[in-house]
RNA sequence: GCGCCUGUAGCUCAGCUGGACAGAGCAGCGGCCUUCUAAGCCGCGGGCCGCAGGUUCGAAUCCUGCCAGGCGCGCCA
C-alpha cells in the first residue's frame, strides 16, 4: 500500500497527457517533454503535492511558466480523482489539493499489514552483503566501531524492509601484522603475570583488558607456557585471547541489538590459498610488478594516488592482498551488492580495492562504501582521544551501561553518516528527557496507554471497514494520516540512499503529529463513531511508530 | 604539498539528489494539567546558509578559487 507514490505516478501521467493534448491544440510546442518531478512540498499551503513541469517546459514553448501551467491545468480536463483543487502558484508549480478523505483508505491498510507496513519489494530478493564493524578482535568495542555497528545494522534492516536478501557480516582480522603484536603484548602480560620483569612492545596493546585476559589463561594453563617455546607461547595465547574477546564482542554486539548472519576469518583465506590466487590472477592480468623487493599492484591505473603494495620483501602478503581476495569472494558467493561500512580514516583504501575488483574483471560499481566520520568524544567540555593501544577509548560496553541501548543507538543514526559526530558523555550520562528517542518512545507509550484504557472499558479497536474513518476531519488528524501514509516512500527512499537518518527524522515528526492531535483531539469521546475512527487512527499511528523504531534498532516501550 | 569529508539560528543538526518567503530540537521568554501519561502542547524572538565569482527562469544544493576544521597520503590495518 502506498497511496503517495501511486497518486503522484497517475498525476505524473496525467500531466503528460495533457501537455501531449495541448501540443496537438497547436497552444503549446515542445520536443521532448523534459524529465520533471511531483513532490511533496515543504509548505503545506502549496498543497499536497507539486509538479515543476511548467517551469521546465517555459523555454522550450517560448511562454511564460505561468502560462505553459495555465495551458497544462486546462487540459488536465476532466476532474482527477481525490484532487479537491489545482492551482497555478509561484513562479509556475502545478500545486495539488488533494480531498483530505483521499488519504484515508491508508488506515485499513497499515492495521492490515501490521509489522509490514513500510516494506515494498523494490529490492526484488537481490542479495546483498553489508558488511560493518569488523574491527579488530584484539579488544572492545569502541565508540566509532559503535557507530558503524548501529549505521550498518539499520542499513540492512532498511534494506531487508525494501526487498533485498540481505546478509549482515563480520569481517575478523585475525591475521598480520597486528595480530603479531598482539602475541607479543600478551606475551609480556604474561610473563608479567608469572612475576617476571618483562615489557610491553612499545606500539603494542597497553589496555588493562589484556590483563584479565591473560590473568584467565594462567588460570587455565598456569606456567605451563613459561618455558615454552615463545612461537607456540604467543600462539596459544592469541588463540585464547582471540576466541575469548570475540566472544566477548559478539555478546556486547548482541546487547546492542545487531545479530551477524556471517563471522568470516581473514586467515581463513590465507590458509585456502585465496590470496595467493588473487595475486597470481593479478598478476596474469598484468597489474602486478615488482620493485624494492615487493610486489605491487597498479592501483594508479584504476585511479587511485599510488601503487601498493600486496606482498612484502619479507614475503608476507598485506592487509590489502587479503581484502582483495576478501572482496572476490563476496562476488563470488552471489552477492548482487556489497556495501561496507567504513571509518572517514580508510577512505584512501576505496579507490584501490575497487581497482583491484575491476582488474580481476568485476563492475566495481557493486562495491559501495559508506564512509563515516569518526566520532569525536568530549567529556568536561574536553576532546577525549580514543585509541586501542593506548587504552583510552570508552567501550561500547560502557556506553550501554551509561546512556542505554536505545539512546545509543538512535543518537549513531541520527546524523548523516558524513557528518562528525560529537558525542558528549556527560550529557548522554544525564538521562535527562532532551533525548530525542524519549520524545518518539514517549509518543508510542502515551497511544499504548490509550489503548489499554480502551480495552479496560472495553472499547477495542474495531475492524477498520466498521470505522467511519470520514469523521476524521480535524486538521491534527489529517496531517497524521498523511505522515503515516509517508512511510512506504520514506523507507524506498533511505534505503536508495543508505541513509538512515532519514528513519530518525521521520520517526520524530510523526511523534510530534501525534503529540499535537492527542492536546486536541479526545481519544476515548463520547461519542462512539468518533471513538471508533480516532481509536483505528491511534492504533496505525502506534503500528507506525513501532516499525520506524524497530528499523533503527530501538525498542518501542508500552509504558514510560 | 596533494586527495576525501565538513562549514546553515547561541548550541547540536535537517534540508527529500536544482525549486516557491531557509527548518527542527535544545537553550531563552510567555501561556496551557478537576478529563485518555505535562518525558506533552501552543506562541514569541533569533540566519550576510564560511567568503568571492560562475552556470540556471531559479542555488544552502551544481562548477571554480580562496578561508577554517577533521581525516588520509606506511612493505599498519
Amino acid at each position: 500500500m502506498n497511496i503517495l507514490q501511486e497518486t503522484k505516478r497517475r498525476l505524473a501521467a496525467a500531466l503528460r497527457d495533457a501537455a501531449a493534448a495541448a501540443r496537438a491544440a497547436g497552444e503549446l510546442s515542445f520536443e521532448t517533454l523534459p524529465d520533471f518531478v511531483i513532490e511533496t512540498p515543504r509548505d503545506k499551503s502549496h498543497g499536497d503535492f507539486a509538479a515543476n513541469l511548467a517551469l521546465l517546459l517555459a523555454r522550450q514553448a517560448r511562454q511564460s511558466p505561468r502560462n505553459v501551467a495555465e495551458i497544462l491545468v486546462r487540459h488536465l480536463g476532466k476532474p482527477q480523482p481525490g484532487v479537491a483543487r489545482i492551482e497555478v502558484a509561484g513562479p509556475g508549480f502545478i500545486n495539488f489539493i488533494l480531498d483530505s478523505r483521499w488519504f484515508l483508505p491508508v488506515l485499513p491498510a497499515v492495521l492490515a499489514e501490521d509489522d509490514h507496513y513500510g516494506r515494498s519489494n523494490i529490492g526484488q530478493g537481490i542479495k546483498v552483503q553489508v558488511e560493518f564493524v569488523s574491527a579488530n578482535p584484539t579488544g572492545l568495542l569502541h565508540m566509532g566501531n559503535a557507530r558503524g555497528a548501529a549505521l550498518g545494522d539499520s542499513i540492512a534492516n532498511l534494506l531487508t524492509a525494501a526487498g533485498y536478501d540481505v546478509t549482515r557480516e563480520f569481517y575478523i582480522n585475525d591475521a598480520g601484522n597486528q595480530i603479531e603484536n598482539f602475541g607479543l603484548s600478551l606475551e609480556a602480560r604474561y610473563l608479567q603475570a608469572l612475576g617476571l620483569d618483562a615489557a610491553l612492545p612499545a606500539d603494542g596493546y597497553h589496555g588493562e583488558d589484556l590483563v584479565e585476559t591473560v590473568r584467565r589463561f594462567v588460570d587455565r594453563y598456569g606456567d605451563k607456557y613459561l618455558d615454552a617455546d615463545p612461537a607456540l607461547r604467543r600462539e596459544m595465547l592469541v588463540r585464547f585471547a582471540l576466541e575469548e574477546k570475540l566472544a566477548a564482542i559478539r555478546l556486547v554486539l548482541e546487547d546492542f541489538g545487531v545479530i551477524y548472519d556471517v563471522w568470516f576469518s581473514e586467515q581463513s583465506l590465507h590458509d585456502s590459498g585465496a590470496v595467493a590466487r588473487a595475486i597470481a590472477d593479478l598478476d596474469r592480468a598484468g597489474y602486478i610488478y615488482e620493485k624494492d623487493g615487493a610486489l605491487w599492484f597498479k592501483a594508479t591505473r584504476f585511479g587511485a594516488e599510488k601503487d601498493e603494495v600486496v606482498v612484502r620483501k619479507n614475503g608476507l602478503p598485506t592487509y590489502f592482498a587479503a581484502d582483495i581476495a576478501y572482496h572476490r569472494n563476496k562476488f563470488e558467493r552471489g552477492f548482487e551488492r556489497v556495501i561496507n561500512i567504513w571509518g572517514a580514516d580508510h577512505h584512501g583504501h576505496v579507490a584501490r580495492l575497487k581497482g583491484a575488483l575491476q582488474a580481476l574483471g568485476y563492475d566495481p560499481g557493486r562495491l559501495e562504501v559508506v564512509l563515516m566520520q569518526l566520532v569525536r568524544l568530549y567529556q568536561g567540555g574536553e576532546v577525549l582521544r580514543m585509541s586501542k593501544r593506548t587504552g583510552h577509548y570508552v567501550t561500547l560496553n560502557e556506553l550501554i551501561d551509561e546512556v542505554g541501548r536505545d539512546a545509543a543507538r538512535y543518537f549513531f543514526v541520527m546524523l548523516k553518516s558524513d557528518s562528525h559526530l560529537e558525542f558528549d558523555l556527560d550529557l548522554a550520562r544525564s538521562q535527562t528527557a532532551d533525548n530525542p528517542v524519549f520524545y518518539v518512545q514517549y509518543a508510542h507509550a502515551r497511544i499504548c496507554s490509550i489503548l489499554r484504557l480502551a480495552k479496560e472499558r472495553g472499547m477495542e479497536v474495531p475492524p477498520a471497514r466498521e470505522a467511519r474513518l470520514e469523521l476524521l476531519e480535524e486538521p491534527a488528524e489529517v496531517e497524521l494520516i498523511k505522515q503515516i501514509a509517508a512511510l512506504p516512500e520514506t523507507v524506498v527512499g533511505a534505503a536508495q540512499a543508505l541513509e538512515p537518518h532519514r528513519l530518525t527524522r521521520f520517526a520524530h515528526d510523526l511523534a510530534g503529529l501525534f503529540h499535537s492531535f492527542y492536546t486536541t483531539c479526545r481519544v476515548l469521546d463520547d461519542d462512539p463513531e468518533l471513538r471508533k475512527a480516532r481509536l483505528v487512527l491511534v492504533e496505525a499511528t502506534r503500528i507506525t511508530l513501532r516499525n520506524v523504531l524497530h528499523l533503527l534498532g530501538v525498542s518501542a516501550p508500552e509504558r514510560m
